[in-house]
DNA sequence: GATGAATGAGGGTTCATTCAT
DNA sequence: GATGAATGAACCCTCATTCAT
């Protein structure tokens, strides 16, 4: 049953975000799903291979490619307002998510394609390239793609909510990026 | 004697870096560091208690107390820059500490003091808030400590060198700092 | 349908015989047929079922009794030297299959009928009590039946072939065995 | 202590030529050694290390280099004699741990210089060999060291005792050897 | 007649830690 | 002060088998 699968990366997901890849067991996650161990194996190869299922099933909210062409035509300004709100909030609605990625992505065991680095500076830098680009402009990708990210990384890591203040936050950041 | 605690943490150290706490396992230790496993629990009673006391011995180099006072006497811009300063260039020398910190700061068992918030935002907010009291000027120390935060974050996080530009990207975080 | 069961047998057969029973699961079997695992338990009720159905299966080339009866009539020489031609033959031709039978007699699992002692030593021993019996001669058969089982226990577990010299070989043994 | 060890030893050995290597579990060998079961892990790195120790051990009375200088000056059908006799004692001997052997011997994970054709028929045909050098004469040792496998392996392996035999089995050999 | 879904029982192995010397 | 020896608890994972359809 489709159904399983689903109880078992939800439940999974839930404790690999509260206490990281190693410290969850396979029993646990079996336990909150509701199914034995067993079915877990028959699911999944091993905890790791469910441990990727999970991160991409839950990670699926990228930025979908039509969406990145119409940011990317966009003036500069407008760009990256455009581009700081969109990544800004998908931080903040898969903080912790993001956590356990930036934790993990310190550890051998993820492949790189769902380590931190890839999942979110590459993307920006990407995202500005292709912009610089069509616009035929200069511009210092990787500086600014590390700033967005250490923006984002420091809503994510840092307590405290920030969402009354997105719109200064953006303002300020406009400031280093252009 | 002193030396084989001192061999230990220096061993563990390493391996906490490049493997995490989870991962490193107290035969790993004791191998590295030369001396019998059990020997590392007469000298300490408990792997999470070598890893805090290994943390806390390599992290000794915090802002000390004087060189604090100096600063916070500064005018605005030149405390920022000093700051700024300091703070990269910490960053940039702990790097893998740092990198083990953030990892270990998802999870229950690294105690308050030793998580990255403590470490490294509380401590640059409360130099942002005695300054601001001795000035008798108005500040968002939160704020611009999450701006600084997030900057050593992705200094930390996102490979690449910025050793070159470090004088710049001072520049441009004055901008939103000031 | 008799179809699935046979191909069971069939892929069974060449699993335990690779790889003895133990060593042998379900599943890969269930793969080799083609069918699914369950299935493998609606024709047989257990593995060691299916591994006895599989023996007997492809097992069933024993001495006919017809051509025993014509055997036992000959006059000792030929007797043995037909027994011996016979047994060798079969020999070479179910090596794999004797291999997986002696490995697995000294388990407890293989029913007595099916141990290698049963199939090779006792049919032998039989064959020539029945011909002494016949010519009313003395024989010392089980050590006859000891020697010639020695000699297809060496066919079967040494390496190297043999099949250019049987009729040398055969000349050999009747040294002992008259 | 090098008692545990041997207390662990001596446990596998009893119960791997009871019921083979794969139906062995390293709790059982273990509650018979009266240790608990990590200590098996610590003192052999896996439960094939452990088999293959346990092998080498019980194993030790091969012909040791002396004997056999002395025996292949013989001449040779009093080479071939005390060959015989050597061999018989020992797979009398060593009943239990010869048939442990051929039956693992079918199996991957044993290594070849554990394998009853090494441990056996290859002695044989080697000591042959040293002994048709040494007279400089002509000697098929593939086939006489075959058939003296063979005749060790119905020992072995056909149940019954000839142990008031050897004499006779002995002399009736040679008929074929020589 | 055949199967997808699920599992209880147990497998070898690793972990941090304690005991006795 | 340091260690060799031993372990309880837990880990991931695999097995043959059953249930419901």
């Amino acid at each position: 049953m489709k159904d399983t699968k689903e109880k078992i990366i939800n439940a999974s997901i839930k404790l690999f975000e509260k206490k990281g890849y190693s410290e969850t067991t396979t029993i646990e996650i079996a336990n909150l799903a509701g199914v034995a161990e067993v079915t877990l194996f028959r699911k999944f190869n091993s905890k790791i291979e469910l441990f990727e299922e999970s991160l991409r099933y839950h990670l699926s909210v990228q930025i979908d490619k039509e969406k990145i062409q119409k940011i990317i035509k966009l003036k500069t300004q407008d760009f990256y307002k455009y581009l700081l709100r969109n990544r800004i909030e998908i931080a903040l609605k898969k903080k912790k998510l993001l956590r356990l990625i930036i934790k993990e992505s310190f550890s051998d065991y993820l492949p790189k394609d769902l380590k931190f680095t890839e999942i979110v500076y590459e993307h920006i830098k990407e995202a500005i390239d292709i912009h610089s680009k069509y616009h035929n402009i200069k511009s210092n990708s990787e500086k600014n793609a590390r700033i967005i990210a250490g923006l984002l990384l420091s809503l994510v890591i840092i307590p405290g909510t920030i969402e009354d203040s997105i719109g200064e936050i953006i303002e300020e950041y406009l400031k280093i990026l252009l």
